[in-house]
DNA sequence: TACACAACCAATTCGAAATTGGTTGGTTCT
DNA sequence: AGAACCAACCAATTTCGAATTGGTTGTGTA
């Protein structure tokens, strides 16, 4: 007989369609255990997991073992601790981003930085010229960068920036090979920062985007 | 009386001493408990106290409550996890790295998108515009986002992304208010998905940029 | 054939207990 | 008095077993 008599799978989903449009469910939230369904909408177990795969197939809800059953699309895979992405990336991946990221926070350190910022720029750079060996030389370099990316006054740039500098330093591990002691006093580096903190001083976002990009290469 | 007599922690402090430099103990590797060097060393907990803490004064240790004491300098704290970043920033600085970033994405992404990624692009349009609530419109609306970020072929990149994006919805939590149950079919979002879609299908940099720019707003 | 039912599986979470460096207050010995 | 020792306690962290949860399998039955 062709009545429309539903069969318990299909109740299920109807009523379960009404419980998530009914009330504007928050994202993200963990609806009730397929057990307690079970018990709530008085149908099987397996009523219940088909509806909700059939929910699940129309993106509405994701499910996993162990942790329960959620409103709204599966979280994409969390790869966002350094191990991770050291070991998903290269040298020249790194070099690329931070060409791409780099210009673009100098160009709001000019906007944004203090006084007292360019001031540790200034003194970065002359700590950078009197360094006695490479090690201290790339010590303070570092500074320098991070004292840029700190001028933007942005927290969360700064975070960024403090990432793609962590990946850097694990992935370019031991491969610093240097046929001199100490930096050369005309190292071309020191021209790169002289005209870095200086655009950066003069307010000039462009001039400090540019001279970022020259010194990365 | 003057006499060399050294007295339990400084006894303790050159048994130690000797432990450490005896065999290279590789960095960051666990050394005993207190309790268990008051046993090995035959002084009291105080002494061996006293003499990690003048090692510890020369960077030769550290230690933690809970955890241990460890061979090598402490490392430096990692703020670079989601929950860290989203307590220190906010709202507006989320924006503004969005707007500084992703244009950057769209552009490396106009020269490295294979023909696989623009479809992909397509269908989250097409999905977006057939979207009957607001939840799946920015679940699609995110998706495309995401594809655009792959597409630039850089895994580092992506991850920075991600964690842009992580905070962005940890940030921008449940202040989404719409009073119209749907998008728009001609809502303003939709023309501008399609310009920088065809500016990255047509390898055209700078207009990506331009578009996602003015997506952004 | 289809489905209800129960048992089982593996991933995950939860919580009590144990562990660990740090602190305090009292006792002992010089 | 004062320094050292000792026990107890504290709070951060780890550990590990039990409980929970979505997923799977097998049996019975209508």
């Amino acid at each position: 007989m062709a009545v429309i008599e539903e069969n318990d799978a299909q109740s299920a989903l109807t009523q379960l369609r009404a419980y998530l449009a009914q009330q504007q469910r928050p994202v993200n939230s963990r609806l009730p255990t397929e057990r307690e369904l079970c018990r709530a909408l008085g149908v099987t177990r397996t009523a219940v997991r088909k509806a909700l795969a059939t929910l699940e197939a129309e993106g509405q809800l994701w499910r996993h073992v162990g942790k329960g059953t959620f409103v709204g699309t599966r979280p994409i895979e969390d790869l966002t601790d350094i191990a991770t992405i050291t070991g998903r990336t290269n040298p020249v991946e790194v070099m690329r981003t931070r060409e791409l990221i780099e210009p673009e926070i100098a160009r709001l350190a000019a906007l944004n930085a203090t006084g007292r910022d360019i001031e540790e720029m200034r003194l970065c750079m002359a700590k950078s010229r009197s360094a006695e060996t490479w090690r201290q030389y790339e010590s303070w370099d570092n500074r320098l960068h991070r004292v840029v990316a700190e001028s933007t006054q942005n927290k969360l740039l700064l975070a960024l920036f403090d990432t793609l500098n962590s990946v850097r330093r694990a992935v370019a591990w031991g491969r610093l090979r240097h046929n001199k002691p100490r930096p050369d006093p005309d190292h071309h580096s020191f021209a790169e920062h002289e005209a870095l903190v200086e655009a950066i001083a003069e307010r000039d976002m462009d001039r400090a985007a540019q001279a970022m990009r020259r010194h990365l290469e």
